[in-house]
Formats: C-alpha cells, sequence, structure tokens
DNA sequence: GACTCGTGCACAAACGTTTGCAGCCAGATC
DNA sequence: GATCTGGCTGCAAACGTTTGTGCACGAGTC
C-alpha cells in the first residue's frame, strides 16, 4: 500500500538507485534527472522507510532521551529542548521516564539502544558503572553528570551557589541552613561543594540537613529541622523543596522573608508564580537538553573522538524575588518570638 | 559488530528461521532444541534487531504521543501514563511538543507516521479535517477530543463542571465568572456546556470572560475582568489560569477564599501545594493517557473496527481544598469594600 | 580515427529478520 | 514391509533501501 522507491522509480522511468541517489541530496544524477525523480516523488506522497534505510545503513535517525521523573518540571524542561534541537536535525526522539530507579534506567536505555544513534541521560542516580556500561551499548551523552570519556552538558551549581553566598551575606546572613537532596544525585554533591568553598571564603556558617527527597514533601519535612537550626536563612536542594519549606513555614506562622529568607534551585515556573515569589537560581534547562544534544550528535556524525569526552559547561544566574530580605535580628526558633497569627 | 540471528543460529547449531521461531514464543520448535537456542542467544546477548524485523512483519513496535504543551504539568502527567502503558505492552514511544501549533503538529505526526504503529494525540486546536487526514496516515486514538471513528479517551469535565457547580451553590453563591480558555479547545467547549447546563439547572448565573491564554497570564489578564463582574465566585478553563487569578487577587488585597472563591481544573500538583491550597477539579491525566493507549493498541492488533470509534470515558472529581467557601455579601468591586491590607 | 577519460545511469548485492514451502525422519497403520 | 502422517527443521524469498561496480556513451586529445 505505501509507496515505495519504485513506485517513484518506474513513474521517472529511472532506477531505483538513481531516485535513491537524487534523493539523497547527490550532485551524482543530471539536473534533470534529478527533476524528473523529485516531481514523481512529489506527486506520489513519497516517504522513505526508515526501516530499510536504517537496515543499511546501520543509523537510525533517532535518539533517546531518560529522564529520572517527569513530575518534576526541571526535567521537562531539558525534555523541550532536547525535542526541539533534535528535531531541528533531523531526528526523532524516543522517551523514556526512568521513575527514579536505576534498574529502570538501564533497561529502558537497553531497549531502546536498537533503534537509536544515542540517548541524552539525565540519571542522576545511577552508578558510574552502569553508565559506563551503557556507554559501551550506545552513544551516550549525560545531563549534570560528570564521567570520563563521556560527553556531558553541565550546568555551573557552584556558581549559582556562590551567586546566592554573596546576596545572603550582603544581606547580612551568617548562619544559614542548606536542606541536602538525595545524598546520590551528583547535583546535590556539586552544588553542596559550590556552597561549602563559597561560605568558607565569605565566612558564613552552614548548617547541613538531609537528604531529603527532591520534592515538596521532603521540603515540609525538612522545614521544622532547618527552623530548628538556629539559622536566619533556608538554602534547599531545588525549588520543589523550597516550595515545600515555604508551605511549611506559612503554616507555622514564619513570616517570608522578614523572619526568614529561603532561596530555591532551578527557576522552575512556579517559582515566579507562587507566593511569595522564590528567590532562585536559574538553570538553563532547555539550553541543557540542546547543548546534551549538541554533543550527542556530534559524537555520532562526526569525528568519534571529537566529541567524546568533551563537556558544555552552562551558566546559572540568581534570580532575586521576594522570599529574602535583610537577616532577622531574633532568631525564629527563639522562644520569644510572636506566636503564629493565625 | 552487534550480534545477529545468523551467529546465534551457528551457536545452537540449528538454521536462522529456527532461531526466529524459537524466540517469537513458537510452538513449531522442539523443547530441546528451544532451550539450546535460547541459552545461545542468552550467551550472545541477542538483541533482534528492531529494523530488520519491521521491515518485513511491517510493525514498528513504537507508538507515537503528541502533546501541544509540554509546559503544562497536564500533558506530562498524560505523558506518564502513555509511557508506563506502552512499556507495559512492549511497545516504544516517540514523543513530539507540537508548541500549540496546528500545522507544527500534523507535520509531526506525518513524519513520525512511517515508524510508529499509531499516535496518541492530546490535539485541542487541530481542525477535524486535519485530524481525519492524519486518521487516514496511521491509526489515531484521541485524548479529550470527540471525532467520528476515531478512538478517544474522554475525561468527563461536564460531570466535572456539574460538581463545582452544586459546590459553589451550596455555598450560596448565585452569580459567579467562568474564564474561558481557548475557544478553539474542544475541552474549553465541553466545560463550558457542562457549565451552562448545571448552571441552568440550579440558577446560578453564570457570567464568561475570555477567551484566555490557558496559562498563569492568563489567569492574571482575566482576573481584573472577572472583579470587575460583580461576582463571588471564578472559575477557570485550568488550574494555571486560577493560580493567576490568585496571584492577582493577592495582589489587589482581594481575599481569598473569604471575599471571593476561585476553583480551577485539572488538579495539578501545584494546586495542591500553592497557598491557599486551590480547589479544583481532578482530571485523571495518567489514566487518561493509558486509556488512549489501550484504545490505539486495541486497534492496531485486535480487530479493526472493534477498536475503532469507540469512546472511553472517564470521570472528573472535584477536590475541595481551601478557595472556596461561603459567598461574600458584599461584592468585593463594591466602592464600600476596604482597602487592601498592603 | 583510435584511444582515453569522465559523466550518468543501471544492475545487483547487502542489511537482518520473518515466513511459506518443502523435505526429512520417526512412528503408526494396514 | 510399504505407505501414510505429522512433527521439526532448513531453504529461500521477501521487505525497501543504499551503495559498489560496471557499462555505455559522448567529448576531448593525439
Amino acid at each position: 500500500m505505501p509507496v515505495t522507491i519504485h513506485d517513484v522509480a518506474r513513474r521517472a522511468q529511472v532506477s531505483p538507485s538513481t531516485v535513491s541517489r537524487a534523493l539523497s541530496a547527490s550532485h551524482l544524477v543530471r539536473g534533470t534527472t534529478r527533476e524528473r525523480v523529485l516531481a514523481a516523488a512529489k506527486e506520489l506522497g513519497y516517504q522513505p522507510n526508515p526501516a530499510a534505510r536504517s537496515l543499511i545503513t546501520g543509523r537510525t535517525g533517532n535518539i533517546g532521551i531518560v529522564v529520572p521523573d517527569l513530575n518534576n518540571p526541571f526535567y521537562t524542561g531539558v525534555l523541550r529542548g532536547v525535542q526541539a534541537r533534535a528535531r531541528q536535525s533531523g531526528y526523532a526522539v524516543f522517551f523514556a521516564d526512568g521513575e527514579e530507579d536505576p534498574v529502570a534506567e538501564e533497561a529502558l536505555v537497553r531497549a531502546m539502544a536498537r533503534q537509536v544513534d544515542g540517548v541524552v541521560m539525565c540519571a542522576p542516580f545511577a552508578s558510574d558503572a552502569q553508565l559506563r556500561a551503557l556507554a559501551g551499548i550506545t552513544s551516550l551523552a549525560l545531563l549534570n553528570r560528570r564521567l570520563r570519556d563521556v560527553p556531558a552538558a553541565l550546568m555551573d551549581s557552584a556558581s549559582g551557589m556562590r551567586q546566592v553566598v554573596d546576596h545572603l551575606v550582603a544581606l547580612g546572613h551568617r548562619r544559614v541552613a542548606y536542606l541536602n537532596g538525595p545524598n546520590i544525585a551528583w547535583s546535590n554533591r556539586e552544588r553542596r561543594r559550590g556552597l561549602r568553598a563559597a561560605a568558607a571564603r565569605a565566612r558564613m556558617t552552614v548548617v547541613e540537613f538531609g537528604p531529603f527527597e527532591p520534592k515538596f514533601e521532603g521540603g515540609v519535612q525538612a522545614a521544622d529541622l532547618a527552623l530548628a537550626g538556629g539559622v536566619t536563612a533556608i538554602m534547599t536542594y531545588n525549588d520543589l523543596m523550597a516550595l515545600g519549606v515555604l508551605s511549611r513555614l506559612a503554616d507555622r506562622g514564619v513570616a517570608v522573608p522578614q523572619e526568614m529568607s529561603v532561596v530555591g534551585f532551578d527557576n522552575l515556573l512556579y517559582a515566579a508564580v507562587c507566593a511569595p515569589p522564590l528567590t532562585t537560581v536559574a538553570m538553563p534547562m532547555e539550553a541543557g537538553g540542546r547543548a546534551a544534544v549538541d554533543l550527542l550528535l556530534a559524537g555520532i556524525d562526526g569525528s568519534d573522538d571529537g566529541g567524546a569526552g568533551t563537556f558544555r559547561e552552562l551558566t546559572t544566574n540568581l534570580i532575586v524575588r521576594a522570599t529574602t530580605a535583610a537577616a532577622s535580628t531574633t532568631s525564629p526558633d527563639s522562644p520569644d518570638s510572636p506566636p503564629p497569627a493565625a
């Protein structure tokens, strides 16, 4: 039923191979012949069969993307970037949600491996060994994860943390809490590293809590601990946790930012629209997705080792909104703090 | 480099066809032979080449999903459902973001058509003619859109609206605003239809505004209009708009729910965690995605017309949270309303 | 005018799998 | 013991495309 290259060939009075060459932007056919072929293809609405093509070329024209949790808007941002850039280059994208399970993630990649030319992985939880094994099966490009000889797009969390610290110090905060995300997560380690370095330089004390689930609920849980820590500001691993913190602080009658400053990380849509709008670090999600695809495709079409093992670093920026202010003089956990105003 | 069926055949001392049959869960091979083949396949780590397979079978084992806007968490929910269900049935998922452009959507489907067995479409904006044309190219399953002879999973928005109306009437609201989403959107028409019917039955007056963009900004824009409409409650096309309304009302010093009730639609994660938590109608997003895949696959493997043209209706439920309360006696737009308490 | 050269095209093989058909062998039937 | 039957298996074709090889033909050179 579907029209094949033979149909086009018959109509254009040439052989199938000539049709193929005419369509592959080849200069190997005469101008007049090419036009005839193109016309025939258009009239018949010819669309090449990707299976047949990839069978012979060994390339699929597809890439895969694996994310740990689609409910986190951070990854949907990445997904948008990936898809847009892939489409630009004529690639289609396979998508899979690992549901935060490294085992499932690996299985998904193995399942995809045969029908993609490479996969972009957002895999904060997978082990290095796992990733390396997968890199042996198919081309890989990582996002926010560093692994020798595997290309990766990295968002400069450390710089973001430095900006946050400078901001808080300028506001007079001397003792702040950091609510850790999952310990295994590369980004959490990276953020913590940046935070510690910046805090040390600025002589700011950081009290760490966690790890917590990097979700709203995790933030709710963490808020009470942080409140008891005698701090004037709370920094969280990501925005979802920060939203949880805000919610819990509101419940407990702690005024933000008057009594407590809160800083998130990611700059999700909701950080801008919640009340009060959240001060946070903007992560270039779509740009990260695009960069990862660029690296992946460079490793695929281009020189093999030209693209492999290279890293692309993307800048992050502090977005100051309404949850940070000058440090309160009275710590909110002190017994003389006013009772919650219902 | 990759291991083929011939490698397995050689190792198991049989012909490739026997290997194929042994793996296709066929009863056509002797038990002992099958075991030998399976063992060989396992040792070699054989993974069949999907391109070769689909070339001969005409089936790809893939489905596609097209959504209008990935930034809307509603669609990521659907995406999760689709992917989970597809994986369960051994299908991989191609993903594409139409970016709210019907033309792009159609192009995406056409591009996918050759490498999928069917596609799930969330296409509120595409025209009937467009969808019908696409249905001629590949199998289709729609979500929240009714089209003759095309299977679809439908969420019963009308029932949701009825529940909202009953709830508001019980709270004493007699005059409420409805902020329309895009007029072309099937779901908006559906919701409005349900709303009008229920309101008529309950003798409640509905003042309509819009259409607006179904996003936060649209809600912000719409809020002022609704405030001037002399209503005691605002119903919105979706949660994103409701969040925009809440934000704008807070800015203008209108207390929710004391002076104004607000109801959303969708039950996004953020509806539960914003302040105050949003009363809204829960849409079964993941279930909808799963149902759409079920219908699609039924149309593909099963009897051709057994699945086509069937609809699956999913129930919706009102979730009462903190943005609805008894109707205020003084309309917030009346001149004697107290000035915003900064 | 014979040779070379290059352009433009067709032929055919190959990619890895599935599947219809035919063959083989063992057991059963007469 | 010959024929039949039916369960297993191998052979080969086919799916639609790309691509290496070779042929034909015309133009150029001596």
